[in-house]
DNA sequence: GAAAAAACATGACATTTATCAGTTCTTGTT
DNA sequence: AACAAGAACTGATAAATGTCATGTTTTTTC
């Protein structure tokens, strides 16, 4: 028997957390577990969405393809995390694709359980309001970030923001591999660029590498740089 | 006596709509009305708002202000819009000024008007929810437009946005006039870059000026720019 | 564990964009 | 109507970034 939603840790860090036992009971009744290989898409731009996805392990990136056929990624979803609501609420077809970068184990939870709470549950859709404030806040900051900072400066945050959101391993390194090309598409450059400045910032001290893995070296200096010193 | 809130078509255009009677009631007596001329701020990046804006007339530009000292602007808001709900409703400072683009009539509603129907009523909260979700996808959008699109496909978008969301006046210029520099920071660039690429896109026939204000003579080229072709 | 594929890396060069330093045009004020 | 102040504009140049071509590692697959 798979565990219940009631019982589920994952729900502490997200809007599920707002629902009533009944409610709840309700979710865990018609939800899914679904394995996602690394690599494999939850779902994919343009697609209908018949419910949300609660993240319970791995990470997925949220992409965007534009016209000149590269990638961006928008945000990088993780444990405790749902992905898919502003497609439901909107009732609309998802902007972005979903992608595993590793390994996942998801729930997927149809709109109806959530769409009758959201409906009647204020405490609910207050809390996923305020999630979705927040990553409004994120997405202005990045809009700025893109267009005010250097290349340098974008990829130096994104290192510091790989390891306060996913932290290090015990051999030190960003305990989430990113890519090159992934890298790339957080900061929206080339791929041959960020593996230039990726080389530079290991020519200076700042990381160190072993194969694809990073390991952030100077953190004070990184901040400087996302600074603009 | 003021105009009271039960009445004012521009209710329709926002969330207010899906407020009750005696919600709507409560709302209209404790607004205030406030007139900002031109280039005065509704409030700045940092403040603590004590409650929204919801715009009678004129235009607002909501920026972000980056380390470099460049506004990047990050949306127009216009008749009907409603101001401040993100930062009222995460219980955060705005990370946004806000800025009147031209002379601006808005309503001022305390939070505590908002926040307890936030919190009872849910048709509200989810109407709430669904602009913001709108608002989060248009954000979407401008990240990948910038990380991707040249300075010149970018400015060919703004006007095509100014003349679908703001109209052409009677002479067939955008009516909404944005200075060189507001342009500028729109779409991320430097004043220069933006002054020059106007030049470019008038000898080449696709607008024409008068002053600051603009006339979109082709749009079929400009949409093709756009599309990158 | 060898072969194939994918990802990483680097150089040379083209293109885009920013910066600085001026000049000219508008606009609002007296 | 003259003036001042602020925008708008232009040119020259520097810096940042993208592109293409090609070689080298890593990783995956059989």
């Amino acid at each position: 028997m798979e565990s219940r939603c009631e019982n589920c840790i994952i729900r502490q860090f997200n809007s599920l957390r707002a629902m009533s036992k009944e409610e709840l009971k309700k979710v865990s009744d018609t939800k899914t577990t679904k394995k996602i290989k690394k690599g494999e898409p939850l779902f994919e731009e343009g697609d209908k969405l018949n419910g949300v996805y609660c993240v319970r392990e791995g990470v997925s990136k949220l992409s965007k393809l534009s016209a000149n056929g590269k990638d961006q990624i928008v945000k990088l979803a993780t444990k405790g995390e749902v992905i898919g609501q502003r497609s439901v609420i909107a009732e609309e077809c998802t902007n972005l694709s979903a992608i595993a970068v590793n390994d996942m184990e998801v729930c997927f939870i149809p709109k109806e359980s959530i769409v009758h709470t959201l409906q009647k549950n204020p405490n609910f859709t207050l809390e996923v309001l305020r999630h979705m404030a927040h990553d409004l806040k994120e997405a202005d900051d990045v809009i700025v970030n893109i267009s005010q900072k250097t290349v340098k400066q974008r990829i130096a945050e994104a290192f510091l923001y790989l390891k306060n959101n996913f932290g290090e391993d015990d051999e030190g390194f960003l305990a989430l591999t990113l890519s090159r090309e992934d890298i790339s598409n957080v900061v929206g450059t080339a791929t041959e660029s960020a593996i230039r400045i990726i080389s530079e910032f290991k020519k200076k001290g700042l990381i160190h590498t072993s194969g694809k893995r990073i390991a952030i070296k100077d953190e004070r200096k990184l901040n400087d740089m996302v600074e603009g010193f």
